[in-house]
DNA sequence: CTCCGTGCAAACTTTTTGCAACGGG
DNA sequence: CCCGTTGCAAAAAGTTTGCACGGAG
């Protein structure tokens, strides 16, 4: 435990470093909170999880963050943004299902086959010249366990 | 091209009807501007398109055309709404292109078999009780022409 | 004629920024 | 010590709303 978070924060500083950026409270409590929920979160989520940090810190924090290859940027279904560790910090490539209801995310992990698939696509419209893709991003749209029970109580 | 727009108006009035709703000029226009354009527009695109809507206006009339089901509102990468005609309008079940500097979205179809596997998912999914899966969405994410050409230039 | 919808202006929410004080390396 | 970073407060940007007037059915 101590030695994976300690693996986290050296990771952590290693980035910002390298992107020029210090390593101080803040940044590691982000980061560490946005490691451990393992979910996208809303500045409001982050604020909520860190009262210590007002609100022009955590956005100020996040985009040293994403600068830093750490954080990437997601818009949310209710139109505020969530944020999450990028692919190379959490080394898990995944999608999102997102509640339509109260905009909450988790993580999704695709078949293989459906990711192919996907890859090609982005290659046959990458050769057409027509766009220049670099990522994908799928997103299954619905209901989350909360908002569906709250649904039937109703 | 006049009969077309004919039976884009009626298909308008008969969805708007069937909600409770009228048909003016402003959601003709709207709905008009989205139909013609056939790629999802953000309030501004509308309002430079239809400068004698004011943005409330444009809000109000596309707030109608969702309750209608005639439109739908999708979260654009720049974290500005975008709007486009609904797939039961457009007839068409298609994902997008989104230009990561200028928020821009281009419609894209799939190859059915990645339909195919994403159902599949979502199926699955469904299934774990985690969550209820109602739709899916896939972005490519990348740059558009335009900005492609723009930062060469740079 | 009756409501629904509009336009204007003002409110609200989320996110960004200026500035002086602070703290990491 | 120096310069990047913080906290506060104020500003921006996008979106929503109250109210009185106007237009569709």
């Amino acid at each position: 435990m101590r030695s994976l978070a300690a693996s986290g924060d050296d990771q952590l500083r290693l980035l910002l470093e390298r992107a020029g950026l210090r390593c101080n409270r803040a940044r590691r409590q982000v980061a560490g909170r946005l490691r451990s929920e393992a979910r996208p979160l809303s500045a409001e989520d982050l604020r909520l999880a860190e009262p210590s940090l007002p609100y022009s810190s955590i956005y100020r924090t996040l985009a040293a963050l994403i600068q830093a290859g750490v954080v990437r940027r997601l818009a949310g279904i209710d139109g505020n943004a969530r944020f999450e560790l990028s692919e190379a910090v959490s080394g898990e490539h995944h999608h999102h299902l997102a509640c339509a209801d109260c905009g909450a995310m988790e993580a999704l992990v695709l078949p293989a086959g459906v990711e192919t698939g996907l890859e090609q696509a982005a290659a046959a419209v990458r050769r057409s010249g027509r766009f220049a893709v670099e990522s994908h991003q799928v997103e299954l749209i619905g209901r989350c366990a909360a908002c569906t029970a709250r649904r039937r109580r109703r």
